[in-house]
DNA sequence: AGCACGCCGACT
DNA sequence: GTCGGCGTGCTC
């Protein structure tokens, strides 16, 4: 096979004719799809983006219809479609051409793409079952069994029938590890059982056939279904009344219940429960004696738990409607790239809403997307207030079910305005009119983990495969964004004034480094600080202070031996938090106690050095004793509807002072903020990765955006030990064309994004040793591959040298060395052409067992954001 | 991914 | 001698 057929599409170009035969995208890592036949009864329903239950080897599994053709030839055999899994397809057959751009691009299988893009849950397939037998009982009965064999058959008779995986999977994977820290003390368990001596019961592939084989037990392949439901409620209404003398000789229970359901008409037995906790019994027996009837109704929960009052639509400020008229006069001339650049409070949302209101009335959809946030952003919030019921909300907050609701009523049509985080540009919207990114440059919408996509970029993507305009809109736009505006790729809106015409924050600037000789306090919250905090409490305004790093100490020490208290399973220092009592891993979630001694010396003495935003919180409190202080960060929303208690408050004015972290500046408006005090400026300068000026200055913009958006100005102190970086000196300007020019050059000169494209391959595995060697023989196949390229070109093109270079960097041991018990190595691969980039991987991946092994994972991020 | 096949080391 | 480890290959 050569080599220019494999890097074709994955995906075979979809069709809507009916035909005998599909192509079948299965969620696994297989880079292909799959061919079946369809059988008589299921001919006519099958449909692209529905899913179908496939024989798989010897078993079945979940796959995705991504083509329908009638006739195709093959060496192999076809194998018929077991069963269809869906009413309707799950996405419209336009947006297979989307899923096989991402595949390809992404480096990643077809399935799992699907897989990733659908709603969780939605995966059924086969598992093997393990069952006793009366003999297997009768034998652990008689003692004649080895050790490992009547622990299992113990195991079994207690359980009745378990998953074999439960047995074979002797490897305990940390899939508790997650990345965000769960709630601490079943992390603090979850370790301890991993530690503690074994008491999992476990056996061999062969042990358990050999049993089978012995009659002991019985394999069967039982179904895993998917757990999604569409969520269905009973709902009651009244069928005959019963006479007036019949009613009365019922219990005043039923009476009572009887005529609330005849004053409602028709109510849901979960609310009639509320009134009357046995309603079901009571339900049951009014149904017998034939009074109401029930009938079971598909029911749309509402994800908000607030009712949102509809808004009118303000007036537009001349620089608006501008915007608002040349995107619409272009919104029929197909694919239209623009960079809505506003400055805070410049209404970028209004201009959003008359847009999704533009394509609405070209009877199309829209799709909108905002970053991922805890809580419901004031974006959303707005779109829900002026388009009611018509929008779909996808949100992170969402249960599984609500999602599938919400994704089945986009799917058929029934919503065609979408606004949700970055899983949001997968919703199967038909015919999307416009595509709007809010908050261009944010983090969150890269996806660190599986498919490792980028939804603003795929929103470009999707736009221009709908032949659709798309909208990225920022005050801080993305050094990338800028670059394309300037390359003439995108045209550029500007929103300079703020509607309210309040002028901009005054940003002061304080050099920390003049008081690097102070003790304690005024070391973290300067006199001038100070001075400015006091004032503005005696204005009866709020202040806000931002830090960005949680909890009390962040680098504790111990005192005698001067080592650092470090996370058992990752490379960093634990951080300690006093509200908790326990020094806690940010990076694993690990936590141990706050009186432990240390791990080295056994000292009981640990200095708590660092400081977290717990600790400027208990600094304030001491300060101003008479100030109503709060804090936010994700410690203190980690109780569930306590983020929603604060950010309350805060808008309430019942608490003059906010500490807090990026989660107070993010997607919230409050209008009684005057002060904004940035404790330490530079605390994402220093990181060692190319965008740290760009998040330096994006961060401290918005936080800065924070002061003064009610009717009073805002004042913002900013604290720094390098004022005068360029990250930090723009942004006290508010200046984002300086900060543009100073980084730019600084990009080019070291060839980095958007000079050039990268991929990134992160390299990790549990064995230390294993990952270095891995590692190795990684960066020996890049440079293998890299030459076969480099011939393949030069033979082709009568030899000439390839004129775009790759750079292998690397391997190198990763920023941070091990996270969560994995040690981690990286190669970046950084070339101006993204095909050969993206042509050397995939040739690398050709050789899946060698790529990824048993033992050493290697994950493949196409431009990376975080690089540690 | 999962499952089968096939090839080498320490054990009843 | 074999039991059982895991490298390799395939799944329409």
């Amino acid at each position: 096979m050569n080599r220019e057929n494999q890097i074709q599409p994955t995906i075979q170009t979809a069709t809507n004719d009916q035909g005998r035969y599909v192509d079948v995208a299965v969620a696994l890592p297989i880079h292909h799809t799959f061919t079946y036949e369809i059988p008589p009864h299921l001919m006519h329903r099958i449909k692209i983006g529905m899913r179908v239950l496939v024989p798989f080897g010897r078993r079945r599994i979940t796959g995705y219809v991504v083509s329908i053709k009638q006739n195709f030839n093959s060496t192999y055999k076809t194998r018929l479609i077991l069963d269809l899994l869906d009413d309707a397809p799950l996405f419209p057959a336009s947006m297979v051409d989307f899923f096989t751009w991402i595949s390809r691009y992404y480096i990643h299988p077809p399935g799992e793409v699907i897989k990733t893009a659908l709603p969780l849950g939605l995966d059924s397939h086969d598992i093997t079952v393990i069952t006793p037998t009366s003999k297997g009982i009768a034998a652990l009965e008689e003692e004649n069994l080895t050790p490992a064999e009547s622990s299992i058959l113990s195991l079994l008779i207690k359980k009745g029938s378990i998953p074999a995986k439960e047995i074979t999977n002797k490897k305990t994977k940390n899939k508790n590890h997650k990345i965000e820290p769960t709630n601490q003390k079943t992390e603090i368990a979850k370790h301890k059982t991993k530690t503690s001596a074994e008491n999992r019961v476990t056996g061999s592939h062969a042990l358990i056939k050999k049993m089978e084989e012995n009659g002991l037990v019985t394999l069967t392949s039982s179904l895993k279904k998917d757990r999604t439901r569409l969520k269905t409620e009973t709902f009651i209404s009244v069928e005959t009344l019963p006479e007036k003398d019949e009613m009365s000789s019922l219990s005043r229970k039923r009476q009572e219940m009887l005529s609330i359901i005849k004053e409602k008409g028709e109510i849901s037995l979960g609310s009639l429960r509320k009134i009357f906790p046995t309603a079901t019994k009571l339900v049951k027996y009014m149904v017998e004696a034939g009074y109401v009837k029930t009938t079971e109704k598909q029911v749309f929960r509402d994800p908000f738990g607030d009712t949102v009052d509809p808004d009118i639509p303000p007036e537009l400020t001349e620089e608006q409607a501008a915007a608002v008229q040349q995107v619409k006069d272009n919104l029929d001339s197909g694919f239209n790239r623009y960079l809505l650049s506003g400055v805070t409070g410049s209404g970028k949302t209004e201009v959003y809403l008359r847009l999704v209101t533009e394509a609405i009335n070209r009877n199309m959809g829209a799709i909108v997307l905002v970053p991922e946030i805890s809580l419901i952003s004031q974006t959303e919030r707005r779109f829900r207030a002026r388009f009611g019921n018509r929008i779909a909300v996808l949100h992170s907050a969402l249960s599984s079910g609500e999602l599938l609701d919400q994704w089945h009523s986009i799917a058929s049509g029934e919503l065609s305005i979408v606004i949700g985080a970055r899983s949001a540009i997968f919703a199967p919207v038909k015919n999307p009119g416009i595509i709007i990114v809010d908050e261009e440059h944010d983090s969150s919408y890269k996806q660190e983990n599986g498919l490792r996509y980028n939804a603003r970029d795929l929103a470009v993507v999707r736009a221009q495969q709908h032949n659709i305009s798309v909208i990225l809109g920022s005050a801080t736009p993305s050094i990338q964004s800028s670059f394309n505006t300037y390359q003439g790729k995108f045209r550029e809106i500007k929103l300079t004034k703020r509607v309210n015409r309040h002028e901009l924050p005054e940003i002061t600037l304080i050099d920390l480094k003049k008081y690097k000789d102070y003790r304690g306090r005024e070391k973290l919250v300067t006199p001038e600080l100070t001075k400015e905090i006091a004032a503005c409490l005696a204005r009866g305004e709020q202040a806000l202070i931002f830090l960005n790093r949680r909890g009390f100490a962040t680098f504790p020490v111990c005192e005698a031996c001067g080592e650092a208290i470090k996370c058992r399973f990752c490379d960093i220092t634990m951080t300690l938090h006093r509200d908790k009592d326990a020094f806690q891993c940010h990076l694993c979630g690990f936590s141990s106690s706050a009186s432990m001694s240390c791990p080295h010396c056994k000292s009981p003495k640990i200095k708590p050095l660092g400081f977290g935003t717990e600790k400027i919180e208990n600094l304030l409190k001491g300060m101003f004793p008479h100030a109503r202080v709060a804090r936010l960060d994700q410690d203190t929303g980690s109780r569930k509807g306590a983020t929603v208690q604060i950010l309350k408050k805060v808008k309430n004015h019942t608490v003059d002072i906010i500490v807090g972290t990026q989660m107070l500046a993010k997607g919230h408006d409050f209008p009684d903020i005057t002060l904004v005090g940035i404790i330490c400026a530079d605390l994402s300068l220093n990181f060692p990765d190319f965008r740290a000026g760009e998040r330096t200055f994006q961060l401290l913009a918005q936080v800065a955006g924070r002061a003064g958006r009610g009717t009073k100005k805002g004042k913002v102190i900013m604290q720094t030990y390098n004022p005068d970086h360029f990250s930090i000196e723009a942004s006290r300007k508010q200046d984002f064309l300086q900060f543009y020019n100073s980084e730019i050059p600084f990009r080019q000169a070291l060839s980095y994004p958007p000079f050039s494209r990268i991929i990134q391959l992160k390299i990790s595995g549990c064995d230390m040793e294993k990952v270095k060697k891995h590692a190795i023989a990684m960066g020996e196949m890049c440079h293998y591959f890299l030459n076969q390229l480099r011939q393949e070109y030069k033979d082709n093109n009568r030899g000439e040298n390839l004129p775009e270079l790759v750079d292998i960097l690397g391997p190198i041991e990763a920023g941070i060395p091990k996270i969560a018990m994995r040690y981690r190595w990286q190669i970046l691969l950084k070339s101006a052409s993204a095909q050969i980039l993206n042509n050397l991987v995939r040739c690398m991946i050709q050789d899946q067992k060698k790529f990824s092994t048993r033992d050493v994972s290697v994950g493949i991020d196409v431009d990376p954001y975080f690089m540690m």
